[in-house]
DNA sequence: TTTATATTACTGACGCGTCAGTTATTTGTA
DNA sequence: TACAAATAACTGACGCGTCAGTAATATAAA
């Protein structure tokens, strides 16, 4: 009924070296959209192109799953930032300007709003999850562009202040940004921008906040001590 | 069997105007804990001191009192935003102080955080919701800020910059760091952080990002037109 | 032929929504 | 004021659909 003279194509492969991945991108789009519990296994196995009852040879379960996902997801851009942070030493000016480009692709790339929304949604049900979160990548971020700023400031490109409160007011408007963007639809504030004026904005905004007030380099700005 | 003496206090009352508030405020709570699709209603009239059934008596179905559960929420909100604005005509500085202030007592109550969460959770399923959000909430508060931003760049208080922009970049951090705040046993960035210490750092930066770079008041920042 | 891999068909728990029945309150009557 | 009768508000058990998870079966590779 299906195909007609079909030279035997079969109907399905073997491929267990791959199935964890394809499983674990399709569970992340469809936990994306729906939610943990209004996601149904079978849609995220229809996505990855094979049957429920696969999925239960890889993950034992739908929680575990979902934990997987996260965990897998959050740790592939951990180390796509490591391998970022490695670079050149140039002025702290450049690189914070590098970093703020590629932060900003990898905000604007598919899998940030997802699990951004995930781990906000099921930060109740999921607190070790959030917890892994919340250090290894939020606080472990700030901890890389507090450097950078603590940099910045002991050369005199940037004022004086607390580094990781800088640190904090850089991240905290990408990731808004990001997940206006993400739904332009619904944020008419953004509707009109493209990623990269976003980004302009973004950026001269935060440089000019951490300028120096003057040209000859005093400290001038409230200090956090 | 159940009440010993029991003066027979009554097992339940008859309060028809209270209901859809105490059913509203209890599904707020359940919904934001749990996410729309694993909250359940038997959950939303316990907490509300009700049945299952009374519930249907005042909503239609589930999805419909999460609509309503949203709007409500944000309109209240809104209105109490509007008693807000209609104030005194002080300087801009004074102005935004208060509102600064007054948007973070916001942000920190108890209905910021769920509302955000299901929103941007529900954003795929109820597009009209987020929709709303958007415009009547987000948009109109950046509205609102760039008032402000505008008449102090006219004063000479603030420098030259689009006000549009600005309104967005006093926005963002104020609710990350409310998402943040909320959570602190996630976020180890603000975890030592009060309430106070965190608004003080928040409105110092912002502050200082916007004050013109000389003191005899000449356009220096880059002007996005 | 054997085994690992995958599919299909099935089961059972769970929760939304319903409605017959119960309880509080109001209204009519003596 | 007392006490039915009528009505409005509320309850909670149950039907029914929907999946998560499992068991039985099929197919590819070795």
């Amino acid at each position: 009924m299906s195909s007609e003279l079909s030279a035997q194509e079969p109907r399905w492969r073997r491929l267990p070296e791959e199935r964890p991945g394809q499983i674990l991108s399709a569970a992340l789009a469809v936990f994306g959209e729906r939610g943990l519990a209004a996601a149904r296994l079978d849609d995220i196995a229809k996505r990855a192109g094979l049957s429920k009852g696969t999925i239960y040879l890889y993950f034992p379960n739908k929680e575990e799953l979902f934990r997987e996902v996260v965990r897998h997801t959050v740790i592939s851009q951990l180390e796509e930032g490591e391998r970022m942070v490695s670079e050149k030493t140039t002025s702290a000016t450049a690189t914070l300007t590098e970093f703020m480009q590629r932060y900003w692709a990898f905000i604007r790339s598919s899998q940030f709003a997802p699990i951004f929304r995930l781990i906000h949604a099921e930060i109740h049900n999921f607190p070790d999850l959030a917890r892994f979160y919340g250090e290894e990548v939020v606080a472990r971020g700030h901890r890389l562009v507090s450097g950078i700023i603590a940099r910045g400031i002991a050369s005199g490109e940037f004022r004086q202040m607390d580094p990781a409160v800088a640190a904090r007011m850089l991240s905290a408007p990408f990731v808004m940004h990001g997940l206006w963007c993400t739904h332009r639809e619904c944020f008419t504030s953004v509707a009109k921008k493209s990623d990269e004026q976003v980004l302009d904005e973004l950026m001269q905004f935060y440089l000019y906040a951490i300028r120096p007030c003057d040209a000859n380099q005093r400290a001038c700005g409230t200090v956090t001590p």
